[in-house]
DNA sequence: GGCACAGTTCGGCGGGGGCCGAAACGAGCC
DNA sequence: GGCTCGTTTCGGCCCCCGCCGAACTGTGCC
């Protein structure tokens, strides 16, 4: 039987504060409000796995959305309009279908940064949880794409094979090189216009990998890796996911013009 | 798209037994889950609430947080011991007080994108809401920390002039030039040891500002120039908020060193 | 026109979770 | 020891929201 439990009434005669508003002004809306509702938009599982399929960079009618994240075609629906409401979709209407992709490249690289801290930040590794998981990440593992650019063990290896030939360099800032510069231009990779202005687009960016929890390059520069390589069937999709698959013409590519050696 | 596993909502003449699947394999996991649990967090409003205080990058008791989102301490404590579970916050118990702070720079980083975009990507311009966000923003707005760095008008100002300088240039990325290098030494402002590396803290780091809508500049440097200018007190810490006040010495050594006029 | 199918709207259901107050715990202080 | 006060745990309330099926709209195809 310990300390009186707090005399009720007596206790001290401060004049209780603010305790008026029983209901109505809940929330201070000091800040982060808008925060909490970007963030409600991505808490659900269901949108989540939208996301992330978006996450390939193409573009998916609500259908396909529905059964990949096996939920009623009324459920997606519902969820897409809330995603284009909040900003983080964009629609495009083809007849009877409805086209959803992310909205920006902006949108994308948030969604890499929260998957890779959720990923490794929060409690370190995280093994697969199920059978067919680890089948699709091994695939994955290998080489897939992160929106626009290389992700996976192949995208690290291109990664490290740009720093070590002198192409980009990181000591003071992640850049492209005078050399890097001059080897875009000899193997034809032109990176888009209106890139590394303020406000503009980064040229090179860091992209942690959640299999190989390592950098690789995202940003201008990823994005025009990852468009030529497809562009010149040096990698191709495999099925509908991100997964990517070296074609031989690729290996020998990427062995001569960066001493990436396939695994 | 071969067989569907479980084709959960497609037929029409289902026999309707009692709901297939009462409840189990709801989520597909897909992908995305993890996203959406690190999301959740940040979802509730008293909880981005907390974060924004601590963007400030100090310390608060759960008490203060309480106050300041204006909920009763037992429900502070219950959020806090979330947001500690999911490696966003990192908390010291002295005495009676549990000091809570976000738990890396990571996380910061991942809040200030968040909130960058909910401010500006969600749908352009937010007028302030209220009278006291209002007064509030006019402070912060002049100059304010943004973590660990500078922002606000004065941030935003000094970008301008290391670019201008040459300083810091993004032709080609976001990188401190060797002239910049140069004049960081003379002013004995130094880079903390073990950035830039693969996996560190990025040298320097566009932040974009949800008050100019411009950047400014973040990362290693950011944090080495706003932690010199408290130091030399060039800048003080008004009240307890995030706002900044540029003192005389500060006004003179801005214009003398960068050519920053403080408005 | 009629059918098939993609998507949407609506009503209703059920569970999760945020909130509070009451009580317990424990550190500091006299 | 006894008190104060910051914090935590627990029980209970209630609203929010994600889910579905059914009905409806509108497009494309015969």
């Amino acid at each position: 039987m310990p300390s009186q439990p707090r005399p009720a009434g007596s206790a001290q005669s401060r004049p209780r504060p603010p305790r008026s508003t029983p209901r109505p002004p809940r929330a201070a809306d000091h800040g982060g409000s808008s925060l909490a509702a970007l963030a409600a938009l991505l808490a659900d599982p269901t949108r989540a796995a939208f996301c992330d399929a978006l996450l390939d960079g193409r573009a998916w009618t609500s259908g396909e959305l529905a059964r990949y994240a096996r939920v009623a075609p009324s459920t997606a629906s519902e969820h897409l309009s809330r995603l284009i409401a909040g900003g983080l979709l964009a629609e495009e209407r083809q007849g009877r279908h409805r086209y959803v992709r992310l909205a920006t490249p902006a949108v994308a690289t948030l969604l890499e940064d929260l998957t890779a801290f959720a990923e490794s930040g929060g409690t370190g590794t995280r093994p697969p949880r199920t059978l067919a998981e680890a089948g699709r990440l091994s695939a994955e593992a290998r080489a897939r794409t992160c929106y626009d650019h290389l992700a996976g063990r192949l995208g690290v290896a291109v990664a490290d094979a740009l720093l070590n030939r002198g192409l980009i360099a990181e000591d003071t800032g992640l850049a492209v090189t005078e050399r890097g510069r001059a080897w875009l231009a000899a193997q034809a990779i032109e990176l888009p216009p209106r890139t590394g202005r303020r406000g503009g687009r980064p040229v090179v960016r860091n992209c942690l990998d959640w299999t190989e929890r390592r950098n690789h390059v995202g940003g201008a520069l990823g994005e025009a890796l990852c468009r030529t390589a497809l562009d010149r069937a040096w990698v191709e999709r495999i099925g509908s996911g991100r997964a990517l698959r070296v074609t031989p013409d690729g290996g020998r590519a990427l062995h001569e013009l960066l001493g990436v050696d396939v695994p």
